[in-house]
DNA sequence: GGAAATTAGGAATTCGTTTTCCGGACAGAC
DNA sequence: GTCTGTCCGGAAAACGAATTCCTAATTTCC
């Protein structure tokens, strides 16, 4: 019956191991964790009782003596945000990967929140800690006797460790590629003047445009609606028009569908761009939009790694700008 | 300078604070714990000095202690899907008021995965797991000596606690606001018939229309282009049709979409719900949708408070069914 | 007034692992 | 044959809190 020497059922402590092994529970940890001296006769005699008794290590005493808890805290300041899903997703599997758990904390942009989740991590004594916003805009920095790392929104001090998404590169490309097809007259349409995503992709699609642009760019919401009410605005303004490079892929789409009620086929009469590469988005538009991905889940591994690397006491400062890849679909390019 | 008289900088442990209260170590824990006989003066003298040092318990003692690591695991198996999210923030949300960490682990649907996630989370002595995934259809249980809630999608053992949306209700009260405006002629167009959301959403729309029901209800995908689709099935089929009920906001788009395209007014002509108020859907929809809200992030909140009870000692057994909400808009209401 | 019961708090043990010392065995050098 | 050095591996001390005894000191009861 007792096939198994642990105490309860499932349990198995080192001590099991190196009394199977007949070691002392320390040679047993040396052997496990490749330190001390060793013969690798003995080595592998724990290693093979580890493995039959299906031995692994008890996070909670392994966090209090090895003075590491193997966990790192993630804070997010709005989850719900179709941006933070992909970084939480990304640094997850990075961690994962290095044997990291990740503990997971949603401020609902609540400073009060958040000063209580960095209490928190600090008090599990995790390793490190992401933090990553919702908006380009950078933020605050947290204070904490832990390396951290800033994903998507930038930390204000700029020698904190800080990864973002390289904003003016994606809107170049995007509009670097109308002019690739032929287009000769682009307009913009962006979200609110405030966001300083919005500004940033405009004047960097002004400046790719150079002669091309048909300015100034027209700042208004991250809606559809006004997709559809600056599509109206620019036909009347600008009726030769042949490109609108947008902000996010829902002024994208607004924009296609009123180009299309006002009788301009796309892409053989205007060519449209969106940003986000939101697939809901993107793919229903009709036609499938040419947008800007952010490879959002790349950036939150980037940012875990170079958490990892801190931890392991190799540490990163400064800001590192991840590039985008552009998604050519019908609305640029037709099948 | 030492303004603090702990060892490293912030780290204060429970010896300073018993030292400046001057009781024993073990005494400050009782005072702290609220356990033990201890005058109420020595308790108050030690949480003073306790609160004086900003002293917070080391969590990794506190777990190898107690016996608790005050930590449960939430396994998805798709996190990138628009459902698992809210119920991982109410889930996060109902844990962190009960001092409880959440530990994330996405499986991405891959078996292997989620068994090496099931390892490390017990070799991190959780206290519970959650379970989520991304379809209603049940799931396998998981085998693990700790307790477990399954959220959204129930496990197949039914004596397991799970937690799930009643879909049938929800299709039923979408119907029912149909029939209430006086619609006589309902048609129901859903996803794929694998679904088991889609055939009980679906069966449970034809029962609530009763004779009012123009069936068979329309199976193809979740998608607005099949709604685009079903909608010219349905009007050429039924020209006579007042009312579409939906499988989900992206289909009840496409239905809304074409019916416009084909002159039908929304709702003076048919009036059309949609399923799941997924506010990018329900929100930009021409008009905005009539739709049944899942009230994921409560279904979350839901299963972490049913898990933190199993922890105290109080499991729940069996699936529990949690309400939805319609939400009513234009799409079925002139404004 | 003495025995029994209650109360308050300290000492020591526990949780499971890592890590720091140390000492024994064995080899090579003179 | 001793002396030094290297190689192994064991014993014990962390790590930080909770908890289980225990022992005084006080109160209660007869």
């Amino acid at each position: 019956m007792a096939s198994h020497p642990a105490g309860r059922a499932g349990t198995v402590r080192i001590t099991d191991v190196a009394a199977l092994a007949g070691v002392s529970p320390g040679t047993a940890s040396k052997a496990l964790n490749d330190t001390g001296q060793l013969r690798r006769e003995t080595r592998e005699r724990v290693r093979r009782a580890a493995e039959q008794l299906g031995f692994t290590p008890d996070g909670r005493g392994r966090a209090l003596s090895s003075g590491r808890s193997y966990t790192v805290g993630l804070i997010t300041t709005d989850s719900s945000g179709r941006f933070s899903i992909p970084i939480m997703l990304g640094a997850e599997d990075a961690l994962s990967a290095g044997e990291m758990a990740l503990l997971l904390c949603d401020t609902r942009d609540d400073p009060v929140r958040e000063q209580h989740y960095v209490r928190t991590l600090l008090a599990r004594r995790v390793d490190g800690i992401v933090v990553t916003g919702r908006r380009t805009e950078p933020r605050e920095p947290i204070d904490v006797p832990v390396p951290v790392v800033y994903a998507f929104s930038s930390s204000t001090n700029p020698a904190d460790a800080s990864v973002v998404v390289d904003d003016p590169g994606g809107a170049a490309t995007a509009v670097g590629h109308l002019l690739d097809i032929g287009r000769t007259a682009i307009a913009h349409v962006t979200g609110p003047q405030r966001h300083r995503s919005a500004v940033e992709r405009a004047t960097a699609a002004a400046a790719a445009a150079g002669a091309a642009f048909r300015g100034p760019a027209l700042y208004g919401e991250w809606s559809e609606r006004w997709g559809r009410h600056a599509a109206e605005l620019l036909l009347r303004a600008q009726p030769d028009l042949d490109a609108v490079s947008c902000g996010s892929d829902q002024i994208a789409r607004g924009v296609c569908e009123r180009l299309r009620e006002l009788g301009r086929r796309i892409p053989e009469d205007v060519a449209v761009t969106g940003y986000d590469n939101w697939d809901v988005m993107a793919l229903a538009c009709r036609p499938p939009l040419t947008t800007v991905d952010l490879e959002l889940e790349e950036l939150g591994r980037h940012a875990a790694r170079m958490l990892l690397d801190a931890v392991a006491g190799r540490p990163h400062r400064g800001t590192v700008e991840l590039p985008t890849r552009l998604v050519v679909r019908a609305s640029t390019l037709p099948d």
